[in-house]
DNA sequence: CACCAGGCGATCT
DNA sequence: AGATCGCATGGT
């Protein structure tokens, strides 16, 4: 990959593994909007980021190196050799072949922990464009303006500090429903534990045991958060569709998670989230916008 | 109208 | 440990 500034905008050519639509759309996140093909614009880290891709050139808008390496290199997790990743998933699973073929294009972003948080909590018996409202409402609601794009402007998701204001009711008209006190419950938590620094040199298990002390969290919401905003690729989050998928490719018959997620453990090991992200999207492919 | 959505907690047995 | 329900809201 190269990289270059011109004109206020980075753009970097022959990039390898990456599809700015699949990053995007594959369920990991819910804080971007679509506005052309293979164009978008992703809120993360207090920016809000016009990105388009043609073929392997991608063109990061109005932005520079030094945000890049700040930032952007970071978010979209581009040190990691997908390559390689893919390489050893289909070599040790020959069933992941199509999945991995179809969407070979994703990139585990690199997501804000306490966002990632908040955004699982809702998710949770939600479908994705719903998710998507209400993480702008809350941030356009009470979030600082990230950047204005084509004429709309952009939201930063709320700071710990900002989040403390917004009560249960505050929560239930923005229609999280019945997950308005686990909002708040983890934001009280987020607070006590200094949101991030509470979590850093846990164990996998230790990180998971902790979040699911918040109310709201149970296994699959702290796997999320566990692989999106904390970094542990081995995190292997089932859900409905990771279940159907992995019924159909691997038990052929009604499986508990449980056994779903020591099966994971045992045939993905460390690249467990990399091989649930690409069966999620392939599994849920077409299904919904 | 019923049923489901990137589930979880409470309450049974 | 395992099974069943209710939960807010919106979509099909």
């Amino acid at each position: 990959m190269r990289i270059e500034e011109k004109n206020g905008n980075l753009i970097l050519t022959k990039v390898k593994d990456f599809n700015i639509e699949q990053i995007l759309e594959c369920g990991q996140c819910f804080h971007f909007v679509k506005l052309n093909e293979m164009e978008y614009v992703t809120v993360a880290y207090d920016r809000a980021l016009h990105i388009k891709q043609e073929a392997d050139t991608v063109i990061l808008y109005n932005t520079d190196m030094k945000e890049y390496d700040s930032i952007w290199k970071h978010y979209f997790d581009m040190d990691t050799d997908y390559g390689k990743i893919k390489q050893y998933l289909m070599d040790n699973c020959e069933e992941l072949k199509e999945a991995i073929k179809q969407k070979s294009g994703i990139r585990i972003l690199r997501q804000d922990f306490t966002e990632t948080l908040l955004s699982f909590i809702i998710s949770q018996n939600k479908q994705i464009p719903h998710i998507k409202q209400i993480v702008a409402s809350i941030s356009k609601e009470y979030g600082k303006l990230a950047g204005v794009i084509d004429g709309v402007e952009f939201y930063c998701f709320p700071k710990l500090d900002e989040l403390l204001k917004i009560s249960e009711d505050d929560f239930r008209s923005l229609k999280t429903g019945f997950r308005a006190p686990y909002l708040c419950d983890a934001i009280r938590h987020l607070k006590e534990w200094g949101e991030l620094e509470g979590f850093v040199q846990l164990s996998f298990e230790e990180a998971k045991s902790k979040l699911m002390t918040i109310k709201g969290v149970g296994d699959k919401v702290a796997n999320c958060v566990l692989l999106f905003g904390l970094g542990y690729t081995s995190a292997f989050p089932v859900d409905v569709w990771i279940k159907r998928i992995m019924e159909s490719i691997y038990f052929k018959e009604d499986t508990p998670k449980e056994k779903i997620m020591d099966y994971a453990k045992e045939r993905f090991g460390q690249f467990g989230g990399y091989a649930q992200q690409y069966l999620f999207y392939f599994a849920r492919d077409g299904k919904i916008s």
